[in-house]
DNA sequence: AAGCAATCTGAACGAGGCCTGAGCGGCTCG
DNA sequence: CGAGCCGCTCAGGCCTCGTTCAGATTGCTT
């Protein structure tokens, strides 16, 4: 999963950085509102951590910027504690979630896992597919209760198909949400990994729609 | 399906291209008004994808002179959000969808299925013909309730006969619809992919008339 | 009923998409 | 500093799809 931070204090940005990616996320920071606002506006972020007071556009402006343009992934906000006016018209401009400082970094991880599954339409932190299941907090991926281990680029992959369980996800969609913004789209390193993920948890519940892309689905019986 | 995209931003047009060729549509692009009205007027769109702001000649006048030359092809159009008096000139001028930029990609692609299904008398996005169905949304098709595995080709060919069924249709509109511009008239591949289609559906939905061309009907009881 | 054109069909092919095994460099950890 | 693991690259090969071609079949015409 790929989420855009945004937040203009160096050592903050850095750390929550650090979060998330050891927790799995592929990262990308902006440091001020407006190319905050651009990234998000531009690349497919599966989520986002905004924080309100930023320079060159404030964080409210930048989140009712995207709801205008049509962009629905679920937003985290970061706010002050005093600040309670500006929450509101965070709500207001179409936030899911917030987070008051000072907070747990960990805490931003949960809701951050929470806030991408809701949006793919799955309310628990396990998902199933089959005799497939993927714990999305313990990172760990299991068929027919015997765990299986797969590694952290495995496991994004995985993850993302799950999320999207029955529809065809083209390579291009996958490559965009899996890898950050700098990634060779010749590269056939995806096909590399799918078929590692097909070995380990066995070849029928990622089917290849040849053309358009993989499509994770329940094996027939 | 066939459609046309008039789009002079070719980052914009080149997006579009991939998204609907990925969904399975036959695809041509014009990059300034001239050559978008002079295609739509020559070839045989099932929709088409306008932008407003064009070089050479504006958007509107494009369709204004499609509605003049008696052309009904659906029309969806793209429209920058502050353009408001040129979106209702297009409505005018006989649009028949609008979408705000900037826009889901996936959106443009259920829009225009829905135009071209609703432009052949169809409300459902799934077409049925006695126990035969198809999922224009999904790409799927099945008989009796039985999945059939059809191909990208194969799929192209009887969507274009189930939103025509019980009409005629002869080989040369059939190549029009399925295949773009350059497709050479003197190959048989259609009888190919025609015979290959009855033996996964069953023979007797695709009736040959000598001489004209095929016309899908419900079998016999 | 023969002749002829239209259509069908089975086989084969070429292109391109996709897969896979092997190897390499970088990173982490001991 | 060395071992092990991970993710990427590359090349070769497989498999599927769309097409072509030739020969069979159908249906109309005379």
């Amino acid at each position: 999963m790929r989420v855009l931070i945004v937040e203009d204090e160096p050592a903050l940005a850095f750390r929550l950085q650090q979060m998330l990616e050891g927790a799995g996320f592929t990262v990308d920071v902006a440091y001020d509102g407006e190319e905050g606002w651009h990234l998000g506006d531009t690349e497919p972020y599966d989520a986002v951590v905004l924080d309100l007071g930023l320079p060159r556009i404030d964080g409210v402006t930048v989140l009712n910027r995207w709801r205008e343009a049509g962009r629905t992934m679920p937003v985290l906000i970061l706010t002050a504690r005093s600040r309670w006016s500006e929450k509101m018209a965070g709500f207001n401009a179409g936030a899911d979630d917030y987070l008051v400082k000072p907070f747990e970094m960990e805490e931003v991880v949960y809701r951050l896992r929470a806030l991408i599954r809701r949006a793919s339409g799955h309310a628990q932190p396990e998902l199933t597919c089959g005799a497939l299941r993927l714990d999305t907090n313990g990172g760990r991926v299991s068929v027919d209760g015997a765990p299986v281990q797969v590694t952290a680029q495995e496991f994004r992959i995985l993850s993302y198909l799950m999320h999207h369980a029955d529809r065809i996800v083209s390579r291009t969609e996958l490559a965009e949400h899996v890898y950050d913004r700098h990634f060779d789209l010749d590269s056939n390193s995806l096909e590399v990994l799918v078929g590692r993920i097909r070995k380990k948890i066995g070849a029928a519940y990622i089917q290849t729609v040849r053309g358009q892309g993989y499509k994770l689905t329940e094996p027939e019986a």
